[in-house]
DNA sequence: GAAAAATGTTTTATATCATAACATTATTGC
DNA sequence: GCAATAATGTTATGATATAAAACATTTTTC
């Protein structure tokens, strides 16, 4: 039905964050906050306007996100010496250690979608098709 | 990058449905009207709470959604004399036309799409994949 | 016929997303 | 060096999407 390949995507991705959601809510973490606390841990040190934008969030309403963090103890914004507009976002310790735990539940609910795809190779066919779509906008 | 599948399949269904919008924009049609078009076309006489659970909306958020496209003429509500609780819905004349219309144009934005994918036989290896994440609740 | 359920509607709350304006600091052009 | 411009974070605001609760009307159930 509908735009076949738009409708069916849109379908898809709501099961999927359904199922993610789901799986955070005992960890009070909403996707956003995932993606920003995997991204920190991943490469400390960027801006905030960097993060936002690699995330397609507007960097006013990445304010009240990195608040929220901020408040949760798990992150925190240090003033930049080289440039001192900018705030250089670092996990706390512990952000460092919910960080473990976030990626193990993750993995929990990454699993359940490659069963649900198949396998891990059908979930690679997928990430390619995917990857092909957005392409236009770089990896 | 965060949770693979899932923040791929939003980055992926969000281009595309950047896509859709501005292919509509011209029509001043918005994905959710043109999945109720398209369903009233095909199948006429539904009642609102049907269309409405098809696509996952709910139906107090329906209402507007339906006195929108009522209003611009393209749709209206009758009386099931079967069952005076509901409306059933149909197309009117001009909804016909303007249905015809949004066919060619739909046809436009997913024929971009199965390019980007790589052709065809990609776009039904795409759909299958979505559809085992759907599946839970049924294709 | 009374109690319960279904349907459409209104109202309200919440979350998401975009835009504009602003203060502070850096950068650029002269 | 200084004025104009741009970048960064922030606040405030509006638009849109989504969900939930309460209600009137009608149907179904027992």
């Amino acid at each position: 039905m509908s735009t076949i390949v738009g409708y069916k995507l849109r379908r898809a991705q709501l099961h999927v964050f359904q199922d993610f959601i789901g799986t955070f809510s005992k960890m009070k973490l909403r996707p956003a906050e995932f993606s920003v606390l995997a991204i920190i841990a991943n490469t400390p040190g960027l801006k905030q306007s960097e993060i936002a934008e690699m995330l397609g969030i507007k960097r006013a309403n990445f304010v009240a996100l990195m608040d929220g963090l901020e408040k949760r103890g798990l992150a925190e914004r240090r003033k930049a010496d080289t440039d001192r507009r900018s705030h250089s976002l670092h996990l706390t310790a512990e952000g460092e250690r919910f960080v473990r735990k976030m990626a193990a539940v993750w993995a929990e609910h990454e699993n359940r979608m490659i069963e649900r795809l198949g396998g891990a190779r059908e979930r690679d066919r997928l990430i390619g098709l995917l990857d092909r779509l957005i392409e236009p906008a770089g990896q």
